[in-house]
RNA sequence: GCCGGAGUGGCGGAAUUGGUAGACGCAAGGGACUUAAAAUCCCUCGUCCGCGAGGUCGUGCCGGUUCGAGUCCGGCCUCCGGCACCA
């Protein structure tokens, strides 16, 4: 009965009496008890973890943290389902890998250096420092032996090395290409930087500038990171779902268009080779390679380049050129058009007013033919001349199609496509939204790109074992002028690799988004310090072998990764074509590197806005009125904590006021991890009085001997026996079910109650009580940890609760003896039954029509039918 | 515009496969204890009608399927998130 929980040395009377270990404060002070746990924790170093392959292994991961100086609401969010999930599989018997780290590389510290002069590395460091603390204050099992930081030459030396890969394979490569740029601060921005068109931080208009750049040819990975989005069954449906748009697959025909009179073509891309026949105009991009041949007028085409990519109006200007139609050879003229990507497909397109609305409102724009070749295939009569008032998009029948009218469009996609092809004019392909990923930042505080250029050799890769290129610390910040790296003399000059003659350096540093396109690998291999088992980067083993892949065979992939949604496409997919060219380089042999995907829910507070002074801190309002100017405020929308919106919550000051355990148990409490959670101060209150009740519980009972009387056991724990083991399972199943952490904890209040009116007289209520109490210190432990040791230890138990494996319950105990069974009448609530169970549907259905009140709603009509279902209800279907 | 998701008491949220709507918590009201307050404990708590027993309506709105719908189907409305001239 009680087999997970070892129970024999706490049944006999002599070790019962170890409830009154005289150790207990009649008050729960969480700081006490939480300072000492984390200490006794950190002493036995108890959450480190090495691979075992004889155990199985559970890899729970949070998305780590940019050091920005304090943790924030979010993270205790993100952190505290984390530590549940680890702790629950670690009692579960998994070996568990629950491991922490720091995105180190940023704007944020650059900034600081700019601002205030601090050193980029020392702001961070001083950051990691502390959040370091907080993180452990907050009670979370992580194993530090594993910890990386981003910024640290050992960590962004594998950046260079698997740049350096990705170069010999020709997966990094180097272009010219547009960026955002801020000519006052002559920096890149990234582009959530640029507000409303304007730098972030000193407000000058940004403009697209060209610059060489690097780039990892992720489009090579295109279809495959496609195709296995499928795969990600353990995924949220909303990223995978986001992943594919971000991807955007079309298949289409790419197609010549001569241009009349000259020997040019131009190329144009079209889903919808079903539509040729309607194409009434060509329109290329303003940086299309012909633009500036067409056009004679420079300053016109000037001015449309500067409309480039707006998008409220279209704008187009014919090149008094006209192409010819593949199709019926037929003349129609050349336009460039602001709206035409040069990034996507060939720059240029066939314009089909019929059937394209952007096509349609420039067609009306301008007075060009509109020509209709596609008919609903509804075949709704259709009067013989109508205006259009928009494009019809959908598939149809060909009309004015020459032979291809009549055909289903998705049969004449095939046919003209046929066509063309076999005119040599052209062919299918297949286009992605997604593009190739610029990785070059003209920053500071990044990792330096391992490329140095030789003015008679061109871009050298520096070799791998003069990795890594170490950051110099030795520069100066000045805000402006770009890149501090351009102006250090030392980092710069160096021989070329090759020839040994004069060269310099790249400057520019990668994305940061790199540093954490493999972390988790990285997490791996780490264990102390020392080698990370690569096996490359000295002298004598030039040709990196892998070595000892083992460790990353073992842990890899994660079992649970959990973020926030912000991170959805990004660094969700660039951390999947990481996985997929690390194992190309043939270091490891999985390619997806997340089985399961938690992305938790925003943390949002109440909004409070002064008419006079804006957005206040809820310290700020006295009785609904400002405390600056006696205005009445106004209660704003809940929305995700922000500083801009003063709604936040400092989580230093939440754990010194309540502690970790209530802090952790609220957020875990007030909504299911995935969906959005509302604070509520008066919330946490109530997790705290909580934990106080159990705390009490123990308190009062610390000094009760058995009082041995009877044994026969008592109605009144037999119902505590099964309310325990029906809470063992229902906490169980909740965790099992989606981490749902809310019912979980809702069902322990419920236990609670019912241990807190339960008083132990017998022998077995003792039995009964101890056991109850037991396993809900277990149960609680995932959630509060703290506070479970503590009391653990109090009732005599010498191993860490950290050690105990998860209760189990006996299906059997579970089961109700009673139920109350719904009788119905037409499907509405008559009355209500306690029966025993097992009774056959007979009975029960003879039960219910004896029940008076039954006999009253029925009257003298007919029954016509009697639905039983089994232990739930008897719905009795009668006549008018 | 397109693609997702969500709408349940005063509030956060439960209801696992179509089977008692509102678990658990918060707030509120009443009571006990106290010189008093806090803390704690007990009771009430969807709506309307009724002294009461009891009944009525009720899961965004309208309709449908079913003995029975918060749950399934069709059509709307509102809010949130993502993408947004991708040809």
């Amino acid at each position: 009965m009680f087999s997970e929980i070892n129970l024999d040395s706490h049944l006999h009377g002599n070790d019962r009496t170890k409830i009154g270990a005289d150790i207990l404060d009649e008050r729960y002070d969480p700081q006490t008890v939480e300072l000492k746990w984390q200490k006794r924790w950190a002493e036995r170093n108890l959450f480190r973890t090495e691979a075992d392959p004889a155990k199985k292994k559970f890899y729970c991961l949070e998305m780590f943290p940019y050091p920005s100086g304090k943790i924030h609401m979010g993270h205790v969010r993100n952190y505290a389902i984390g530590d549940v999930i680890a702790r629950y599989k670690r009692m579960r018997g998994f070996n568990v890998i629950h491991p922490m780290g720091w995105d180190a590389f940023g704007m944020p510290a650059e900034n600081a250096a700019i601002k205030e002069g601090i050193h980029p590395a020392k702001w961070t460091y001083e950051n990691i420092a502390y959040m370091k603390k907080q993180l452990n204050r907050m009670g979370l099992s992580y194993d530090w032996d594993r910890e990386v930081t981003t910024c640290s030459p050992e960590y962004y030396k594998w950046n260079q090395w698997f740049f350096l890969k990705m170069y010999e394979k020709g997966l990094a490569y180097r272009k010219s290409s547009f960026v955002n740029w801020c000519p006052s601060c002559a920096t890149v921005l990234a582009n959530e930087q640029v507000i409303d068109g304007a730098c972030w931080r000193c407000d000058t208009a940004v403009i697209q500038k060209q610059l060489e750049q690097w780039f990892f040819r992720i489009t090579n990975y295109a279809e495959d990171l496609l195709r296995a989005c499928d795969g990600l069954k353990g995924w949220p449906e909303k990223v995978v779902l986001m992943q594919k748009h971000w991807i955007g697959k079309s298949e289409g025909l790419e197609a010549d268009f001569r241009v009349d009179g000259t020997n040019d073509k131009i190329r144009i891309f079209t889903t919808r080779a079903d539509t040729l026949f309607g194409a009434t105009f060509v329109c290329i991009a303003p940086a299309h390679e012909l633009a500036e041949k067409l056009v004679s007028d420079k300053k016109a085409l000037n001015k449309i380049k500067e409309q480039y990519g707006k998008e409220d109006e279209k704008i187009g200007l014919f090149t008094g050129h006209y192409a010819i139609n593949p199709a019926n050879d037929e003349k129609i003229p050349i336009y460039i058009a602001n709206f035409v990507l040069m990034e996507y497909g060939t720059g240029a397109i066939m314009s089909v007013p019929a059937h394209d609305q952007r096509d349609f409102e420039f067609a009306k724009k301008y007075d060009l033919p509109i020509r209709e070749v596609i008919i609903p295939a509804s075949n709704e009569p259709r009067a013989t001349s109508h205006e259009l008032t928009e494009a019809f998009e959908e598939d149809g029948i060909l009309a004015n199609s020459s032979s291809y009218s009549r055909l289903r469009s998705d049969v004449a996609r095939a046919e003209i496509a046929k066509f063309i092809e076999k005119k040599g004019l052209g062919k299918k392909v297949v286009n992605y939204k997604l593009r190739d990923w610029g990785i070059s930042r003209q920053r500071y505080w990044g990792t330096p790109i391992p490329i140095i250029y030789c003015a008679k050799c061109g871009a050298v890769p520096v070799p791998e074992n003069e990795l890594p290129v170490i950051l110099p610390e030795d520069v100066k910040f000045t805000g402006t002028g770009g890149s501090p790296l351009k102006e250090s003399e030392k980092f710069l000059n160096v021989p070329c690799p090759k020839c040994k003659g004069k060269a310099r350096r790249e400057t520019d540093t990668m994305d940061t988004f790199v540093d954490s396109s493999w972390y988790f690998i990285a997490y791996c291999l780490k264990n102390g310090t020392g080698d990370w088992g690569f096996g490359i980067g000295n002298k004598k083993n030039a040709n990196p072998q892998p070595l000892n892949p083992k460790p990353i065979d073992y842990w890899m992939p994660v079992d649970q990764y959990i973020g926030g949604v912000e991170h959805a496409v990004l660094h969700l997919l660039y951390s999947r074509f990481f996985t997929r060219v690390i194992k190309d380089i043939g270091i490891m042999g999985f390619d997806e590197p997340f089985t399961n995907l938690l992305t938790q829910g925003m943390v949002c507070k109440e909004t409070l806005k002064c008419p006079e002074h804006g957005w206040l801190f809820p310290e700020e309002v006295k009785e609904d009125k400002c405390t600056r100017c006696g205005k009445p405020v106004e209660r704003g929308r809940v929305e995700k904590m922000s500083k801009s919106k003063k709604n936040v919550l400092d989580p230093d000051h939440l754990i010194n006021r309540y502690g970790a355990d209530t802090s952790r148990l609220f957020s875990l409490f007030a909504a299911p991890p995935e969906r959005d959670l509302e604070w509520s101060d008066q919330g946490v209150d109530g997790s705290y009085r909580f934990l106080n009740r159990i705390w009490g519980i123990v308190y009062k009972y610390r000094c009760q001997k058995l009082k041995p009387n009877s044994s026969l056991v008592t109605r009144h724990s037999s119902l505590l026996l099964r309310k325990t083991h029906q809470t063992i399972k229902r906490v169980t199943n909740d965790i099992e079910r989606e981490y749902h952490f809310n019912t979980a904890i809702a069902a322990l209040m419920e236990l609670v109650n019912d241990i807190t009116s339960f008083e132990p007289k017998t022998d077995e209520d003792w039995k009964v009580f101890r056991f109850s109490i037991e396993a809900l210190l277990l149960l609680l432990s995932p959630f509060s940890p703290h506070i479970a040791e503590e009391l653990w230890e109090t009732i005599g138990n010498k191993a860490s609760i950290l050690e105990q494996r998860w209760p189990s319950w006996d299906e059997d105990i579970t089961k109700e003896d009673e139920i109350e069974l719904v009788i119905q009448v037409n499907g509405k609530v008559k009355a209500k039954l306690l029966m025993p169970t097992g009774l056959s549907d007979e009975d029960i259905k003879q039960k219910a029509l004896e029940e008076p009140k039954i006999k009253e709603a029925t009257g003298h009509k007919a029954i016509k039918k009697v639905f039983v279902v089994k232990g739930k209800l008897v719905n009795i279907v009668i006549g008018d």
